[in-house]
DNA sequence: AGACTTTGTATTCTCGCTGAACTTATGCCC
DNA sequence: GGGCATAAGTTCAGCGAGAATACAAAGTCT
């Protein structure tokens, strides 16, 4: 019978999508896609460039499977192999693999209450351009901000297609609840923004045409980016201290975004069911109490200013400045306690505002946790202030592009033979 | 070169263990037990027993592939061939598949604060065997409690192996953090235990010399049978409402245990700072407003009478019941509220003391949940009371067992064949 | 210079799934 | 009642991917 696209066609069969897909059939191209993904993986996360030999010694895998599949992740621009160090170990000198850098490249974007961003990463992890406005976009109009950011992100993407790197895709970072499955912003209070699909806004923009966009929460994608800093440390809670409070679950290296996506909302968390009403409606969230216009209006500040007025006076021995500090330390000391009841982490790191208040709210968070997690006494849970720097929810969104062609080489590798 | 046992001898390459794993390796051998286990988990979880082309349909897998699959499977003595259906359609009848029944059995046991329990379940969910002891346990003998429980589980275990049915393993839960990775008990406030190898004390009992023994969670495993209940929902919270409270929590099928095991610690999280002393050193905690003491105390009962006492109360419509009953659904429903704008749940399930007070209850939950969750007006919260009946952790902690067979049926057909 | 060591590649083997043909068992229709 | 259509289940050649083994390559050590 001729190939023709009859009527009597075959459908075809749903291909199992992935070896992890528990639901799907395994194959043997699953086997393939696994092995490629597991490698690709390791060489990208390795602390030092490993050679063929070091890859198939930490899989499980034979050097010659490995020799396949890294030729194949080269051929896709994937990876990259480096000049052989000098050698003073006996045998044949090894070839370093290391992820490629300047092929392949994702953009992060970021819309925050005083700030909009673009950026854009490369496998190696490299920041290759990066854009940042600062403002005040408080209950802003979404229409006007979300064509600052296609501008910004238009400008990052001619600059990288000059220089010939492909782009995978971009995400854009929300402070507020966005749906992971039909896409429109439900609410982010802070900026004002209601039932809006985001993602369709910007997508009308040109230099959307071809770039795939996705839309999450800030908290979360900056907890990515604070995992990628330090893979030792698999499971934590990243707090992202801002005018709202968002908490990024990372659960075993993998952020969990919960039903709808919505998790990790520690702001709208109720440290004191009496307490003073929120702007969400209900009495004594955390935010009212540990917010950043909280922390400010207590110490006699402007909410407007920047977090380093509050550190400069905290600095100088101000008892406001003291007090408002260890009062928000200690409600979300309660409201951290909750959490790690609920969810058993054992590291928690403070981000955004918090980070620079260290040494003034970090004891009064670490006691509340020591009297109030039931498994204190058996696992300390430590507090540490965050490491990424500016911007974390931005890089953080070009981190989880990347992730899907990590995960996923496979459709990649195809593609680009 | 001769393959004796040499100096020499090779290393063992560590086999991929299963394709799920996403650091190992997969190789052929980890698609043939990832798909007998897809095979396997269809037909147990199968709503009417599905003929191998129904099982190739609904996995992807081919029929002929089906079918040696299926043969393997049958060989274990996991499932079993039923009589064709009298066949009101065209074709060859197909042979329905089920799970084999009376074959392969766990044992679930179970010590809470008013009761001790054992019971078995084979791979069709039949409740072979079961055992329970009512009594007070409220700051018990470890080691005389557990003494009755492994004569409970002795009783189980000879009775089963008369009837030739082999057992997997028992699990015993506990209302209290347990360890899941180095074993011991650390504590369970109301049992009055703390710091207790229990599964070493248990281990000492004969019966368990062949059997092997894990130690859980009660209201991790009570949630797993409530999973199983109903296949469709996927992602819930169960609370367990007994002396103490807990929760497990169920995330896409499977029970999330946190970092150490001890996720789900509702009853110690903060309903109000500045509330009475809990027995665990802070103040208060869920468990001193909706825990059973609290409930009945408050409705002027002893708190060492049956649940069903207050439900008689509320009915013949006595204030005080009412009154307490209502103050502890608001405590739970902030406490809830916390738990669903953390982990974004949809779905909450109330067992244990709650089911029983549905009427008088459920109203202020879901009050506090409509006023307090974040993301309320987008997707509703639903509540509803549990549908296992007795002994949901004794269940829970069989069907945990038999988890692990049904994720890696290949060791067991190798192991039977 | 030659033995040794380690890396990376080539070749053959095995294993498990696919696809297509085949067998079996039933209902339908004349 | 006998063919025909239909669906379930089985058999078998083929293929793709990793394992095992052997081998080539590129260094160090003596």
């Amino acid at each position: 019978m001729s190939p023709g696209p009859g009527p009597t066609r075959k459908l075809v069969r749903p291909r199992g999508r992935r070896v992890g897909d528990p639901d799907a059939a395994a194959r043997q191209g699953s086997v393939r896609e696994h092995n490629l993904t597991l490698v690709l993986r390791h060489i990208i996360e390795a602390a030092v460039p490993p050679s063929r030999a070091d890859v198939a010694a930490a899989t499980g895998l034979t050097r010659a499977t490995v020799s396949v599949l890294v030729e194949r992740l080269f051929r896709a621009e994937l990876i990259r192999e480096l000049e052989p160090t000098t050698p003073q170990r006996v045998g044949r000198p090894a070839i370093p693999l290391a992820p490629a850098s300047g092929t392949i490249a994702a953009i992060g974007l970021e819309v925050n209450v005083d700030y909009l961003g673009a950026c854009a990463l490369d496998l190696s992890g490299e920041r290759l351009a990066e854009r940042v406005i600062a403002g005040h976009f408080r209950n802003s109009d979404p229409r006007e901000v979300l064509a600052r950011v296609a501008a910004l992100a238009a400008e990052v993407v001619t600059q990288l297609q000059d220089q010939g790197i492909r782009l995978v895709g971009a995400c854009l970072a929300l402070p507020g609840l966005v749906d992971s499955r039909r896409g429109p912003l439900r609410n982010a209070p802070n900026l004002g923004w209601r039932d809006l699909d985001v993602g369709a806004i910007l997508r009308a923009h040109a230099v959307f045409d071809t770039l795939p966009l996705r839309v999450a929460n800030e908290a979360n994608l900056a907890a990515r980016a604070e995992a990628s800093f330090d893979r030792q440390i698999k499971t934590f809670v990243y707090v992202s201290g801002e005018t709202g409070i968002g908490a990024g679950i990372v659960l075993n290296g993998e952020v969990y975004r919960g039903r709808h996506g919505w998790s990790g909302e520690i702001g709208h968390t109720v440290v004191d069911p009496r307490g003073p009403l929120c702007s969400c409606g209900a009495t004594g969230c955390l935010e009212r109490y540990a917010g950043k216009d909280a922390l400010m209006l207590e110490a006699g500040l402007s909410p407007d200013q920047p977090i380093g007025v509050l550190v400069e006076a905290a600095e100088r021995g101000d008892e406001r400045a003291l007090r408002s500090i260890t009062d928000a330390g200690q409600a979300l000391g309660v409201a951290l306690a909750n959490l790690v009841n609920l969810v058993d982490v054992d590291q928690i790191v403070l981000g955004g505002i918090y980070a620079p208040l260290e040494p003034y709210l970090f004891d009064a968070v670490v006691a509340q946790l020591r009297a109030r997690v039931l498994s204190a006494p058996w696992a300390t849970v430590t507090v540490r202030a965050a490491k990424v720097g500016a911007g974390p929810a931005m890089v953080g969104g070009a981190q989880a592009v990347l992730r899907r062609l990590i995960a996923d080489p496979a459709s990649w590798v195809a593609g680009g033979d």
